[in-house]
DNA sequence: CGAGGATTTGAGCTGGATCAAAATAGGTGG
DNA sequence: CCACCTATTTTGATCCAGCTCAAATCCTCG
């Protein structure tokens, strides 16, 4: 089992051994998910909680007439559902956007953490109250940004938290982002045709490529100006919680 | 001091006795906000949170340009920055939308119940977690849906949060929402003007009235159709957690 | 090689933005 | 109680970012 929960979560703050010991032994059992398909259906009420290992996720609500939003995307090291633990009833999907492998973390054992880890606690609390700080600065996009600052926010967010567990290529400024244009619409609030067009004039402008599954950055300072990005809101450092 | 957030969680779960004692002696201290003053200041460090009393407070985030989106309204009953406790900075402001009163919780004493009491802090991070569930609400509104229906929605959401904490007038589906146009739009992700023709088309539809500060919704049925909106994101009934 | 999905291009349309001004509604001091 | 001041709501006219619909091209993989 691989240490990707403990990795992210010492972003965050400290850990002591035994912390690192129970995380371990959290998570023992691993699945495996075909691109396209449900990793948590909308309404299910969930036994267990799911930590992604490889590939990406992506919640979505999709309305009566097929319109559908996806209102986060996960990287490795993200639990797609841990609010479903307290929470209890999915309100939402949650969608494998690539192949994925998971680890399942049953809720009877978060509740023993829940119980006597207070700190640990405080630490996955945290993690969801991450979720949240990145689901309001999306509402700020859709809400107040252009369809190109948006979508230049989005490769600004992802390089930093796919950077911060270990999935980037720091080299060439460059990272895998295995989605659609279609699914990028989703999350964006855009249609595809649009994806296309303002993803050709970020590649013009020299702010972004995104060529197969690979996403190039060839000058951070630039996109992040454009996209106004302050990655402040991912509150990736570690500090006494 | 009032029972509101005794009223608020007992919504969500049962509380036992000593839950209820702890409860009542979290916020002795009141305050007091002008409508439209800052309640927590984007980029501070609280030492407390804020439970809102009285009057209606927005989390909001300006753009260098002066763009602002509020990511989210409060009532009474709601902790406007429960999140500011593990997550140390706050990432947006908020703001009173109205006159307030709040009281507001140490930090210390939160880190107290933590330590001691796990399924009341289960409780509170289950309603940060309702808070990201609007959220997500919102995204799929703002990202998805038309300023018709996303100003609909908007009303039956607040008809049921009113409603939980009994600042509903049931009599006449109505309940008091002291904001500008403005603000709604700041909101919705639409501009004033905007605003003021759909609501005149809510209006003319006979679905909602927004008088003064008085939301009136004559026929909830048919505006639930029109907005799409299905409560189950509230996740406001009791069941253990 | 063929098929189905994904990307790209084109043409025309529209929901909501922008800009500007008029009408109203509170609130305040005399 | 009135006159005034300022913020808010409302209306009008014009514009444009992004949508829709449709077709072409390009991948990828069996």
């Amino acid at each position: 089992m691989s240490d990707l929960l403990v990795r992210k979560l010492s972003c965050l703050d400290k850990l002591n051994e035994e912390e690192v010991r129970i995380l371990r032994e959290l998570t023992p059992q691993t699945r495996t998910f075909d691109a396209r398909s449900d990793v948590v259906e909308q309404g299910s009420r969930p036994t267990h909680s799911t930590l992604l290992l490889e590939g990406m996720t992506g919640r979505y609500r999709i309305l009566a007439d097929g319109r559908r939003q996806i209102t986060s995307i996960d990287v490795p090291g993200d639990f797609v559902d841990l609010h479903s633990f307290p929470l209890k009833t999915m309100d939402h999907g949650v969608i494998a956007l690539s192949p994925c492998k998971t680890a399942t973390a049953p809720h009877a054992d978060l509740l023993r953490i829940t119980e006597t880890q207070p700190h640990l606690t405080r630490v996955l609390w945290l993690t969801t109250l991450i979720d949240a700080a990145i689901h309001r600065e999306w509402l700020v996009a859709v809400g107040r940004m252009s369809a190109l600052e948006r979508m230049g926010h989005l490769f600004c967010e992802l390089y930093c938290r796919l950077g911060a567990v270990g999935f980037t290529d720091r080299e060439n400024r460059s990272y895998t982002l295995p989605i659609t244009q279609g699914e990028l619409g989703d999350m964006l609030g855009i249609t595809n045709v649009h994806v296309n067009r303002t993803l050709q004039e970020l590649r013009r402008r020299g702010l972004v490529s995104w060529r197969g599954p690979t996403v190039t950055i060839p000058n951070w300072s630039n996109l992040v100006e454009v996209s106004r990005f302050d990655p402040s809101y991912l509150h990736l450092h570690s500090e006494p919680r």
